[in-house]
DNA sequence: ACTAAACTGTCGCCAATGTGACAATTGCAA
DNA sequence: TTGCAATTGTCACATTGGCGACAGTTTAGT
């Protein structure tokens, strides 16, 4: 991959582009690549921190393990974002498993090289209070989803998000999601019937289509105003 | 409130014992103390931030309302504990409201103080981040007990977790919670049915002992048994 | 002591949702 | 083309848990 596709990449993301030049330079120039294929793990919960991580294609998804066995995806990472620096700074293990889902590349800052940073820059602390403040922010919204709304309100919910996403990170005019109705009900912790149900509703009101492997979205506002029930 | 009664009660929060002894010098320093009865609205949801707190006495209800105005509550933060970083620090407003609940003393340092921690004590920043990591490590808890754990699981947790806040703040050797059945199926965001059929289970099971407005705790291992169901 | 308010215990009904089962459809690769 | 695996569509059934209702109990205030 090219230095200035990966820059191009990661400029995209809110954070890493409010970075001042200097410390986005040192970033980069600290980062290595590193490819996982399909399901291959990158950490697993309980392990130790071994560095700071953005996802360049492919994804990574965020999960655990309940006692009898069932995965919960707490998230799937996009590329264009960072994660992994909570174990860093604190010293404590994973939180979560980490799977590649595809082929998976990311660029690796080692754990002594973000220890570095904070040395060499005195403004490098600042930038990773608003990233850790963005991940508060976004677990009490996904705890707000969870207890807040209804089944069909966290399932638009997630298919704006994923669209939006889709938006930011290709820049293509198709509205396919794809993505299949079994994975959408691991990510509201809900059953593929009932997905597959919703979806049905949704379809009829002429919100999405469904297609085999994939959604697509017909109608945004919609879905945006069905996220709040 | 005394300045060595307030010092002892800040003491046995983990985070304030770890901060070296200059720093928490000049917090105590910055801290105005503040007093709320009960049910007073310390803050709501999309204020802007004024404060970083620490609660002294009583307790806050942090909560958000669903559109139909039902009361979701996220937690209750006990004495000792600080909170309001999160907006401080990225400059969005609250995430949730913030009631009293019974008189409620507070030590507020002001949104400038805070500022200035920053500005006399290169290493506060540190401190912040680890404050903000046990932030999100807690949520991260909190969206893995209600996604993982049974209505009986995560109340057993919520009471073993109630049971150790007690013991930590006040030295008291009686195992009695205070709280009504209907407050704990709010933290849980269940019905106080629900919560009084498996309180009663528990009570069968010798593990608790229910009383008028508060339970008895008879086997803490039991409880932390059943935080895994 | 009396009363009102808060809290608990219990019932039955009902909506929401998980689950297993099975058929139909689609896409991919040999 | 054919066969297989992944995905979707649909059903009946069981379970969970929310909710209204109401009686009984405890506490606090006058």
């Amino acid at each position: 991959m090219q230095a200035n596709q990966i820059r191009q990449i990661l400029s995209q993301n809110p954070w890493f582009a409010s970075l001042p030049e200097s410390l986005a330079d040192k970033l980069l120039e600290k980062g290595k690549l590193k490819v996982l294929h399909n399901q291959q793990i990158l950490h697993q919960k309980n392990d130790l921190a071994d560095g700071f991580y953005c996802v360049l294609s492919g994804r990574i998804r965020v999960s655990n393990f309940t006692v009898e066995g069932k995965e919960l995806v707490l998230t799937w990472i996009q590329p264009g974002n960072w994660f992994g620096e909570i174990s860093l700074i604190d010293g404590q293990p994973r939180t979560h498993d980490g799977h590649a889902e595809d082929t998976t590349t990311l660029l690796k800052v080692t754990k002594s090289a973000f220890e570095q940073m904070f040395k060499d820059h005195h403004d490098w602390s600042q930038h990773i209070m608003r990233l850790l403040c963005q991940r508060v922010r976004a677990t009490f919204n996904l705890i707000d989803e969870t207890g807040c709304l209804s089944l069909k309100g966290q399932l638009c919910k997630r298919l704006s998000l994923l669209h939006q996403g889709l938006e930011e990170q290709q820049h293509t005019m198709t509205d396919e999601l794809a993505i299949s109705q079994d994975a959408l009900a691991q990510l509201i912790h809900s059953s593929r019937q009932t997905v597959n149900k919703i979806l049905q509703q949704l379809q009829n009101e002429n919100v999405i289509n469904l297609k085999y492997g994939k959604i697509v979205i017909l109608d945004r506002n919609a879905l945006e105003a069905l996220s709040q029930i």
